[in-house]
DNA sequence: ATTATCTATAGATCTATAGATAATGC
DNA sequence: ATTATCTATAGATCTATAGATAATGC
C-alpha cells in the first residue's frame, strides 16, 4: 500500500478505473433486475440491459463473460445479502439467555422484515430461479443453512421441549413456520387470513401454534 | 344429429377432420409441455414444438392464433382439471354427516393425491405462471374458489369450533394447511421434516395442529 | 367449400465478437 | 501497458405469414 492516502482515501479524484468499473457493473445489475421484474426474464435482453444502464453492448461483455454470468451475478447479489443475514442471526452470542420462544419470535421478525425490504432484487431473483434449476438448488441450500443454524440453537435448549421426539418436532416447526411466512408474503393470495391479519396477530397465532407443536412448558 | 351412428359411434372410420384436428392440437400441447419442462420456457420455441409434435410450423398457426394462445392452452388444460377436482370436492352431498375433522382430512388427501399425479403438466403450468402475472392471478383465483368452498363446508359446522372467532380461525387453518402441503410437495426442500416423514405421519401432525387451532371439541 | 397441412421466407430480434479509440496506471 | 468503452456486424435464432397442395364434408 504505497498509494497516496490523500488521493485514495479522501476522494479528491474519484474517477479511478476501478470505481468506474464498479459503477458500470452495478448499473448493469440494476438495469437487469429492473427489466426482469418489469418485463419478465425474456424481456431482459443484453441489448436492452445495456441501453438501460447507459452503456454499449460491448461494455457488457467486457464485464461479464456471457448473459448467464450476468444473470448469476444478479442472483448472487441477493443470495450474498441473505447469507449475511443468516450469519448474523446464527451467532450464538446474540441469543445468550434466550428461550426457544424467543428464538422463534426472532426468526419470524427477521423473515417478515427481510421480505419487506429489497423487493425488486428479490423479485428478480425469484424470476431467475423459476427458469433455472441450478439457482433453485442454490437458494434452497442457503435457506437450508439458515434453518439448520436455527435448529442447532433450538436443540441446544431441548430441555424446554416436551414433545417426545424433540428433533423431529423442531424440524417440523421450522419447516412449518417457513411455509407460513412464505404464504403470508406471497402476493397472490387465496383466502387469506394469514395475509389479511396484521403482523402482531400473525406472530401471536404462529407462536401459539409452534409452542403447541413443540409442547413448550410454560 | 343426422349422422350415421354406425360411423360416428362405432369408429369404423376414424380419420375425420375433427379427430385429426384434436389429435394435432393435443400433440402440440403435449410437445409444448414436455419442452417447457425439459428446457425451460425459453427453450420451447414454435419451431421446436412443431418439430416435436411431428407437424409443420404452419400447422401450429392454423390451430393457435399465436404463441401466447398456445401457452395459454397448455395452462388451461391444467387449470380445467383443477377446477373439475374443486367442483367434485365441493359438493355438499358428498360430505353429508361429515365432521370438520373429516373435511380437513379429505382436503389433505385430495391435495396430496393431486400433487402425485399429472406432474409434467403441472410443472409446465408452474413455469408458465412464473413468467406471466395474468396466469399467476388466474391460478390464485382457482385456488381461492376451492378454498372458499371448503370454508363454506367448515362454517356450516361452526358449532364444532371452540375458537372465539370461528371465521378467522377457519380461514387461518385453510391457509396454513395449504402452505403446509405446498411445503411438503415442493421439490426443493430445506430442513425438512415436513417432506421427510411419510404421508400418515404428515397427516396426523397436520390434523393435530388444525384441531388445536380451531379448538375442535373431542 | 372448407379444413388441415406443408414449404419457403420475410423481418425482427438476440448473443457474442472483432477491432478501434481514449483514458488510467505503473 | 492495461483497462474501459464504443461502433459495427456476423450468424443464429424465432415468430408469423403467404401461398400451394391434398384431403374431408355437404
Amino acid at each position: 500500500m504505497t498509494t497516496n492516502r490523500w488521493i485514495s482515501d479522501l476522494h479528491w479524484r474519484r474517477d479511478s478505473q476501478q470505481s468506474r468499473s464498479e459503477q458500470t457493473q452495478s448499473a448493469l445489475l440494476d438495469a437487469a433486475e429492473a427489466l426482469i421484474v418489469e418485463q419478465g426474464a425474456e424481456g431482459a435482453s443484453i441489448t436492452r440491459i445495456a441501453e438501460r444502464a447507459g452503456v454499449s453492448v460491448g461494455a457488457v461483455y467486457h464485464h461479464f463473460k456471457d448473459k448467464k454470468a450476468l444473470c448469476y451475478a444478479v442472483f448472487q447479489r441477493v443470495t450474498d445479502a441473505l447469507s449475511d443475514l443468516n450469519r448474523q442471526a446464527a451467532d450464538p452470542a446474540r441469543w445468550q439467555g434466550a428461550r426457544v420462544r424467543d428464538l422463534l419470535e426472532g426468526y419470524i421478525d427477521l423473515r417478515l422484515h427481510a421480505s419487506a425490504t429489497g423487493n425488486v432484487s428479490k423479485h428478480a431473483a425469484a424470476l431467475l430461479m423459476a427458469n433455472d434449476a441450478e439457482l433453485k438448488a442454490h437458494m434452497a441450500e442457503i435457506k437450508r443453512e439458515g434453518n439448520l443454524a436455527l435448529l442447532g440453537l433450538i436443540l441446544a435448549r431441548r430441555e424446554e421441549i416436551g414433545h417426545p421426539d424433540p428433533d423431529f418436532a423442531a424440524r417440523f416447526v421450522i419447516d412449518q413456520l417457513g411455509a407460513m411466512i412464505t404464504a403470508r408474503t406471497d402476493p397472490y393470495q387465496t383466502v387469506s387470513a394469514i395475509a389479511a391479519c396484521d403482523d402482531a396477530a400473525f406472530k401471536a397465532e404462529a407462536l401459539d401454534w409452534a409452542a403447541h407443536a413443540l409442547r413448550l412448558g410454560e
